[in-house]
DNA sequence: TCTTGAGGGATTGTTCAACAACTCCCTAGG
DNA sequence: CCTAGGGAGTTGTTGAACAATCCCTCAAGA
């Protein structure tokens, strides 16, 4: 039915989905969805019909689900058989799985360190710069995203290939938690310093001191996590 | 060409394949799949043609793919953008990355365990029966498998569904990279015993020691791979 | 002889349409 | 109120078609 109305901005959609390759287009559809679903814009529990995605982004059925399989192996949706995708609802116990097993990689990476000079801290440095200046400007959002990629670097010191991938993961289910808990954005604020004490304990090569501190930083964030969210329950129950 | 000579036997492939529900006809496809790249039985570098496997099969070109998908994300297959999915071949690089995380978290999940008794550590009493009785028959085969069971389920007592995920992609790879390294198999018959030792030592409580002792175990058995494969290289060179 | 570039065949990427299989909800009957 | 069954809607799978890309071959030119 919708044939010649929506025409204009559709083939924008599909000429955004269908250009600028290098990658296939379910990787692009993938990557459209995943924005979706980490900055919160889809409730968890929300079923992805393909009839409907099938319509607006003008992919055939196919593609679309490969690009649900690539974002179900990230654990950004769950698949049900015969029931189809959805964003996942992650409950406490899954937020204490995630951080369980991103301070068993974060602080072994840290603490194995070694051979640190400017140049390889230099993302690091980066990362924590574009915090601070989010944080004066107030925008909680991108403080998250400096913070998330603070992390992510922070591994990518290790030079190993599994460990990067492991923790793209980890910390975009993380994102998701995030946004499903609703928790307050300010809750990122005091990070922002800690990741700069972090950033000078490697910087003076202190790794073991480090990992400690990085160990209770990521308790203390799992904490905080986990009141906010039975912060929230308390007050929709 | 091939339409009424091998129908007997194509047809209980294809039974095999389409029966025993529960599970999509792409993840039958993949098990299968996978089965045969552990095993060695298709040699690094290969090519698995889509035309031939959806003959071989009988399933549809999207149901294969989405079956190659599944096996991508594991680490089983790399896909390279039109050109195919190949069995990878893995380098001393990929040996010492999985390794490195492997070590990671198996240490890191013996170190913090705690409250461990009898029922909690029966499977991996049965994983190391299974590989002492193995050791005796000389079947390395059996063997390989029941070491595989043993740290997956030694992971597996953290609880922690993540990490049971991350660890069995770890150990397919690397089943990979045994049998692509053709490694003499006599080489799994020193972990039989100390697998028996390790399990001795969490009996015992002796979380830390059992910990440095995995430590020392893993380096232990990727050196020897190493060396497996280095000779291996000198030989054919 | 070596390099370069233009076919051409083969394979993958993507789409489409149809049907089978399954789930969920609603209703009739107990 | 509970259960069985049927229908609507969604996903699972198939097969065919065409476009896009890669790779090999072969011929022309330096």
């Amino acid at each position: 039915m919708p044939e010649p109305t929506d025409a204009a901005w559709l083939r924008t959609v599909a000429h955004e989905v269908r250009s600028f390759d290098r990658s296939s287009t379910a990787e692009r559809v993938a990557e459209l969805l995943r924005a979706r679903v980490i900055e919160g814009d889809l409730p968890p529990g929300t079923r992805l019909s393909e009839e409907q995605l099938v319509e607006v982004l003008h992919v055939s059925r196919n593609t679309l689900r490969e690009a649900f399989r690539l974002l179900t192996h990230e654990g950004l949706l769950v698949h049900r058989l015969h029931r189809g995708v959805f964003v996942p609802e992650l409950d406490e116990d899954d937020l204490v799985d995630l951080y369980r097993l991103r301070r068993t990689i974060e602080c072994d990476v840290v603490r194995r360190l070694e051979g640190l000079d400017a140049v390889r801290l230099r993302p690091l440095h980066d990362a924590v710069a574009a915090g601070e200046d989010a944080a004066r400007r107030g925008d909680w959002g991108a403080a998250g995203t400096a913070n998330m990629r603070f992390h992510q670097q922070l591994v990518a010191l290790a030079g190993s290939r599994r460990i990067d991938e492991t923790t793209a993961r980890l910390l975009a289910e993380l994102r998701l938690a995030f946004s499903a808990f609703a928790v307050p954005q300010r809750l990122h604020e005091p990070y922002v310093t800690r990741n700069r004490a972090l950033l000078d304990l490697l910087v003076a090569g202190e790794v073991e001191q480090a990992a400690k501190e990085l160990d209770v930083y990521l308790h203390d964030s799992e904490a905080e996590l986990r009141a906010a969210h039975r912060d929230r329950l308390g007050k929709s129950s």
